[in-house]
DNA sequence: ACGCATTAGTTCGGGGGCTGTACAAAGCAG
DNA sequence: CTGCTTTGTACAGCCCCCGAACTAATGCGT
């Protein structure tokens, strides 16, 4: 009745999950690091070998060891791909990740508004398919494929609204596996994502180590996302719809009859549409961020009013972030947060203001994958939970 | 080498974990529920006996299939004790869960001020065997004990600062180790939590069931704490500093110059001194939170706009926190909160109105536990760890 | 150079523990 | 009463981990 060969599963997936986060080793370590007896670790190297996941190399470890050096076991990286889709309001970008998790490839497709459900999903099999061709890689082996959006959207693929897209209420699980209509004996596993929850995966790892911490990630384009990993997950809260910090109100009155539902929100504050209004206000000539950004690295000395006041309301916003969630690391992406590197180190002492009671402040740094970071993030996503037990079935361990 | 009985230990778990959360039940009935054979299910039980936590009973379930009835198996309520202790500003309450966790009995012990650590922890041992003696129960049955600090607190026992008591950096658990002087081969599971983290658990668990979504407790006396569950588990952010939303600073000003460092964090717009800032200035004779919600019954006008005034902005860091974790539910604990109960509708619509945009707000609520609230959530906490089995050695099933 | 200690990898017997089948016991339906 | 269904137990089979034994390969001491 229950999952047969439940232990040699768990076993299986320890093995594969040491080798990705902590390197290529011996038999002997591997039976150390999992406090297995070495029979057992050859035998669980011989049938990942057998299933080709892993490969047996030639070469033996560099014994600092005295004593017989033993043969070295790694990942097979070509085994497995794992693509990550990020649908963006004005192009699609894909990446493709090995069994490492290494980037192997990435594309962009650029699109013009409006974009249809129908269209951009039509545009995701033939992107994929010439991005694995460029490395000589066959759809076969994409084993998951992850999808980031910019909205609401349930992991297992409804849209609820994505607003930016102006897309309500779609089915895209049912329209992808349609569209790469695989046999059932090799399914294609499908994971959905928002874009800020991809972005924040995106850092979650460094290095093939699990970020076990807390980490928060600001998405800052027009408006403001926030994707919240926790111990290597995110962080949905009930419903999903945890990390909307940009309909958090930060400024509000203390005055007995103000209506405080009138006060602006956060993204309303320093997204970048408010950008744009302190630069007029201001007396800066600029139409996007980037102009801000490039005025700011001439000298412009307008500029630097307009920074200083985007700093000192972005701080609040990352300092409330910072004693609710306590966050190790708070990292901005997105085009708005270009403004951050104008003078991080601005934003760090105007947050810290706010954090004297706190015995480590958050580090504040921009975001390390650019424009792919959400693609990257879906791709990570599947990634993992390919390599996970979670669901094995009929046992629940989070008791 | 490593953990022999891994499986049958993980089985055994499961078996108490399904007649904790979804109460006695036949063999066949265990098998269905968790996927093993009868034969399976049999043995566990049979070994659950033998080890006095499962006791057979001897009614039959009561046949709504037809065929042969089977015999009810239950947890033996009696053969474990769990013990929870909060140690409040001033005074000791402790209370005890037997193994249902329901409540056994409970018992208060007040001290004056200022209360060393030697003093309070001199206080637990006798405390706790007064109140098992009053139920015939023995100190042997005792199986862990749970400790509820007002302040900062590493959970194995290192307070690092608890600023109401004025204590720093106490060694708590070798103090309370000492106290109770177990043997080794049978010793005192301990562990330590914050009080807000506390109280939050102790709202974790509707009628035996782990409650799987997002809670946040707001925990208000002078200042506020705030303890967040996620997923049966105390979310503690980096460092466990999360849930000080009391430092949070939602009423700064937009204006270019201002020094949003002086403005006033939530906790003095809220808590117990800002009441009585708002009763002096309103004109409404009041020393306590107490007689400021007694005035309100009465009927009393000046109150009324007290109240409006704290209500709205209450609302304003409950809807910040839930735009940001998304949780179901909000509870409202500790004596500054009995504000809530004067008009817990205007609490919610002021945090709706910002909140317009959720398709389901969370609900906010009034703490069930009351001034039991953190020793009945430490006692839930050791009591949920020993029925777990994240101790298993050799085991890490997280990935 | 040679033996010895140490480590790596494999083989094989033993045992724990789950599965599946078989069977007796206990109730319901007609 | 007879047939059907369900429960609980018994037993054989199998999966898979452990531990001991053995061979292979290397470093170190003399």
């Amino acid at each position: 009745m229950a999952a047969p060969r439940l232990l040699r599963t768990i076993n299986e997936t320890r093995v594969l999950n040491l080798l990705l986060e902590r390197g290529p080793r011996s038999r002997a370590d591997i039976a150390r690091d999992l406090q297995v007896t070495r029979s057992t670790a050859s035998a669980l190297v011989a049938s990942l070998v057998e299933r080709g996941l892993v490969l047996e190399t030639e070469e033996t470890s560099t014994a600092e060891r005295i004593g017989r050096p033993g043969f070295v076991v790694k990942l097979n990286r070509a085994s497995r791909t794992y693509v990550g889709v990020d649908i963006a309001v004005s192009e699609l970008r894909i990446v493709a990740l090995d069994m490492q998790a290494d980037l192997i490839a990435s594309l962009t497709i650029p699109y013009t508004d409006p974009a249809t459900p129908d269209y951009v999903v039509g545009l995701i099999r033939p992107g994929v398919e010439q991005l694995l061709a460029d490395d000589g890689l066959d759809m076969d082996a994409v084993e998951a494929l992850g999808v980031a959006i910019p909205g609401l959207v349930e992991t297992d693929g409804l849209i609820v609204f994505a607003p930016n897209l102006n897309w309500r209420s779609i089915d895209i699980k049912a329209m992808i596996e349609k569209a790469f209509d695989r046999p059932s004996d090799r399914p294609l596993h499908l994971h959905f994502d928002n874009d800020a929850n991809a972005c924040a995966l995106s850092e979650g790892y460094d290095q093939h180590g699990r970020n076990a911490g807390t980490l928060a990630y600001f998405l800052m384009e027009i408006g403001v996302g926030l994707g919240i990993l926790h111990e290597g997950q995110v962080f949905r809260g009930f419903e999903g719809v945890a990390g909307e910090i940009g309909h958090g109100r930060f400024f509000c009155s203390l005055g007995d009859e103000q209506d405080n539902a009138a006060t602006p929100t956060f993204e309303e504050t320093v997204g970048r549409e408010a950008v744009l209004r302190l630069c007029r206000k201001g007396g800066v000539e600029a139409s996007s961020v980037s102009e801000v950004v490039a005025l700011a690295e001439a000298g412009d000395e307008g500029v630097r009013g307009v920074f200083d006041v985007w700093a000192r309301r972005l701080a609040i916003g990352v300092a409330n972030l910072a004693v609710i969630l306590n966050p190790s690391e708070i990292v901005l992406g997105g085009k708005t947060a270009a403004m951050f590197s104008i003078d991080p180190k601005r934003v760090h002492d105007e947050a810290n203001r706010h954090l004297r009671f706190m015995f480590k402040t958050p580090t504040i740094r921009a975001s390390s994958r650019g424009v792919l970071a959400a693609s990257f993030g879906v791709a990570y996503a599947v990634h993992r939970q390919r390599f996970g037990v979670a669901d094995v079935p009929g046992l629940s361990l989070t008791a």
